[in-house]
DNA sequence: TCGTGCATGTAACTTGTTACATGATTAT
DNA sequence: ATAATCATGTAACAAGTTACATGCACGA
């Protein structure tokens, strides 16, 4: 139920096409919710359906036309809804966690192994957010109005891969005593 | 497809029905992987006919007859195979996050009280890791080999836990210095 | 008698993933 | 030639949620 306020969260910052939407979701937004373009399009249709956005086509040369999308007053109240709502705390689901359950049941080495390849995975996400925050927000201490929103789910994004991190060394230290 | 492996795990651990284990996944193991009894039943159907599981319906006096799932030794492989794969890190998906992006178009307040409910679920969480760390592994730095999977996967629940608390005082540090 | 626990399921629906499809332009 | 980028979709499937269904036993 929240792509599509992901979505409006997007186009009340701009106004894009289906295909924008859908790089977007690969970056900034898709850090912390991700979508396929298949997904975008399906729930942007639903979305037109229900009066949050409308859409035009727009011809471009050398190119396909494209089409797009802009938030009305409807998505806009819709959005402020949302933001009135509460969300709970999203249950965690990690296959990695099972499989640390499953030790005493497999190959340890393995296991180790792969602690490892996720701790550097974490470490080149936590570089790459570093590297964001750097970049968009030189001087997080004087934020615009507009901009604390993405400077807290960067922080969010920072602070879980920090523990992240600190999780894999636990491991691996617990794992190299054996 | 990582819910058998949860079932298999756990079953592994101790036979059980499909009953006793969605009672497990809304506590131990529901921790790090939720699962309701109709998706369990669904489940435990489709590793009953893969050969993972076999099962025996025991009847019982008083109560309904109970149908009591046992790994089986292609099952116990199945395991074995699954903590050689690697498990890549599952991408956060945040309502939450897509809120405070939200921040500019909607209502501060109702998110700042969202925060601290959102907090306040998280130290609640915590206390209950800690609890069950102290009750089940009263003394962690000898664990058994068969401890060190369930006292690492709280580990990372009660990292995960602070690292959502800090988050939490971040946030609601910058929304009171608006 | 009314709710809670024990015990197992089916059916309908929503969400998301994977595979497939089309077709022009531009760069290697 | 061939791969990548732009641009929009459909179809089939997998996974998960919500609602519904049944029925006995036991305690308040």
């Amino acid at each position: 139920m929240a792509l599509e306020h992901a979505i409006l969260v997007s186009l009340a910052e701009r106004s894009a096409s289906g295909y924008d939407l859908a790089r977007r979701f690969d970056a900034s937004i898709g850090h912390f919710w991700k979508a396929s373009h298949q997904q975008i399009y399906k729930v942007l249709g639903r979305m037109e359906g229900d009066g949050w956005v409308t859409s035009e086509v727009v011809p471009q040369d050398g190119r396909p036309d494209k089409k797009v999308y802009v938030i009305t007053d409807v998505g806009r109240e819709e959005l402020a809804r949302f933001t009135t709502t509460s969300t709970p705390v999203e249950p965690l689901r990690s296959a990695f966690a099972v499989k640390l359950r499953a030790l005493p049941f497999g190959d340890a080495d393995a296991i180790r192994q792969d602690v490892r390849v996720r701790r550097s995975a974490h470490e080149q996400q936590l570089a790459y957010y570093a590297e964001s925050a750097a970049r968009f927000y030189p001087d997080p201490d004087h934020l615009a109005d507009d901009e604390l929103g993405g400077w807290l789910v960067l922080r969010g994004g920072i602070l879980a891969e920090e523990a992240g991190i600190a999780w894999c060394d636990e491991i691996l230290q617990r794992l190299a005593e054996r």
